[in-house]
DNA sequence: ATGTCTATGATTAGGTG
DNA sequence: ACACCTAATCATAGACA
C-alpha cells in the first residue's frame, strides 16, 4: 500500500463553523479570519466606495477595528487607548437613535432576544460540562473531532468496558426482576445497537441489520458484531 | 482543438481593487460582497466564539449592519472605552446609530441567521453532553452496580450517542487518511466491537484487520446488532 | 434587488521555520 | 505571535432568470 505520508502537505481542511475546542487553533484561526475580514472590508470600501466600520472582541476581549474613512483612526486611537469605564454621552446618543425603531424589528428582537438566550444558555451549559470533564478526565465529553486514531481506540476500548459493565448489571437486574415473575420465555438481554436504528426508521429492532450479529446467548451480551478497528 | 469559445462561462473573472465603474455592476458588485462580509463575520463570531459589529453605507448611503450580539451593545462599549473622545464621537456614534436603527430589520435578521446556525451546531453537539449530565452525577465514575434499569437507558443511549460520533470521526479519519491512497477498494470503515478482540491483535492502522467481519454499507457503521433493552 | 450557474480567483487549515 | 507553504475549500465575476 502507498504510504499516506507521501503528501507534503494536507492543503486546506473542512472545518465545521462551531466554536473551535483547541485554544492555540482558536487562537490562530482569529487572527488569519480577522484580517481576512479586514481585508474583505477593506476591498469593498475600495471598490464599491462606501464607508464601513467593524469592530471586534477577541477572545481575550481585547478590542480590534476596521473603519474607513476617518472612522478607522478614530477607533483605533480608542483602542490604543485603555480600559475605562463612562457610557454617558455615547450611550445617550444612542439611546435617541432607539426611539426610531420599528415595529418589525421589534419583534425580531424580541425572537432574537430570545433565541440568544437559548444559545447563550446552551453554551455556557457546554462550557460548564467541559469543564467538569476536563477537571475529572471525562474523555467522554471532549469534542470527539479532535480526537486521532489513537485516543479513538483507548475510547472504543473504555466505552466496551463499560458496556459490558452495563450489561452485565441489565442482565443481573433482569434476573433479580424475574425470579419473582412466572416462567417468562425471553431470556436476559440486553444488546447494545446502532445508533442510527435509534432515532431513524429500523425495519424491526429485532432484526439484524445487514452486517450486524445476533448473539442469542442470555448473560452474554456485549456488542453484537464484529470486531475490528479498519 | 477545441475552440476557446466554447465554454458555458469564462468563471471568476480577476478585477483590480480599484472603483467599479459601471454603476449596475457595482451594485451587484456590493450586495454580494456585502453579503460575503457578514458571512466571513458570522463564521468569525461561531468559530471564535467573539463578537462582532459590522456597519456598512451603501453607496446610495442605505445603511446595513450586522451584529453579535448586538450592534448597540457593542458600540456601548467601544464607545464608553475612551469619554475623552465622546463629544468628537458623538457625530459618528450618532451616525452609525442611525444607520443601526435603520437597518435593524436587516441586521436582527442577519443575527437571526447566524444564531439559528448556532443553536442547530450547539444542540447537536451539546445532546450526548446532555444525556450524558443527565444519566446522573458521575455515573460513568460509579459502580455500575448501583444503577437502575432507567440510569441503564440513559447511559445506553449516551453511549450510542457517542459510540456515533466515534464512528464518524473514525471513518472521516479513515477517509483523509485514505484519499491520499491509490485506488483502495475498501469503504470507510469503524467498527464497534467486543471489547475482548480489540487489542489481540493491532494491525497497522491502514490496513484491514483480517478476521473482522466487513459491513458493506459505507459511512453507516455503529453498534453492529440489534437493539432492545428487554 | 436576489438566486442560480460555472469556472476561476482568493482564502485558509494545517504544517513548518 | 508571525511569515511562508501546500492543497483544498470557499467566494465570486459574469451571465442569465
Amino acid at each position: 500500500m502507498m504510504r499516506k505520508t507521501n503528501k507534503s502537505s494536507q492543503g486546506r481542511q473542512k472545518i465545521p463553523i462551531a466554536k473551535i475546542a483547541k485554544r492555540t487553533n482558536l487562537q490562530v484561526t482569529f487572527s488569519k479570519r480577522r484580517s481576512g475580514l479586514f481585508k474583505k472590508a477593506s476591498e469593498l470600501c475600495t471598490l464599491c466606495g462606501v464607508e464601513v466600520a467593524i469592530i471586534v472582541f477577541s477572545p481575550a476581549k481585547k478590542p480590534y477595528s476596521f473603519g474607513h474613512p476617518e472612522v478607522d483612526s478614530l477607533l483605533d486611537r480608542f483602542l490604543a487607548r485603555n480600559p475605562n469605564f463612562n457610557i454617558s454621552l455615547a450611550d445617550s446618543s444612542l439611546q435617541l437613535g432607539k426611539a426610531h425603531k420599528n415595529a418589525s424589528a421589534h419583534e425580531l428582537n424580541m425572537q432574537l432576544t430570545r433565541i440568544s438566550n437559548q444559545v447563550e444558555g446552551e453554551r455556557k451549559r457546554g462550557e460548564s460540562l467541559d469543564k467538569m470533564s476536563k477537571a475529572s478526565e471525562c474523555w467522554w465529553e471532549n469534542p470527539v473531532d479532535e480526537l486521532g486514531l489513537d485516543e479513538l481506540q483507548i475510547l472504543k476500548a473504555a466505552m466496551e468496558d463499560l458496556k459490558k459493565n452495563v450489561n452485565d448489571q441489565a442482565n443481573r437486574i433482569w434476573l433479580e426482576s424475574s425470579n419473582t415473575t412466572t416462567g417468562n420465555n425471553s431470556a436476559p438481554f440486553f444488546v447494545m445497537n446502532n445508533a442510527h436504528h435509534l432515532f431513524e426508521s429500523s425495519p424491526s429492532s429485532d432484526q439484524v441489520g445487514s452486517g450486524s450479529i445476533i448473539i442469542p446467548s442470555a448473560y452474554d451480551i456485549g456488542f453484537a458484531g464484529n470486531i475490528g478497528l479498519f
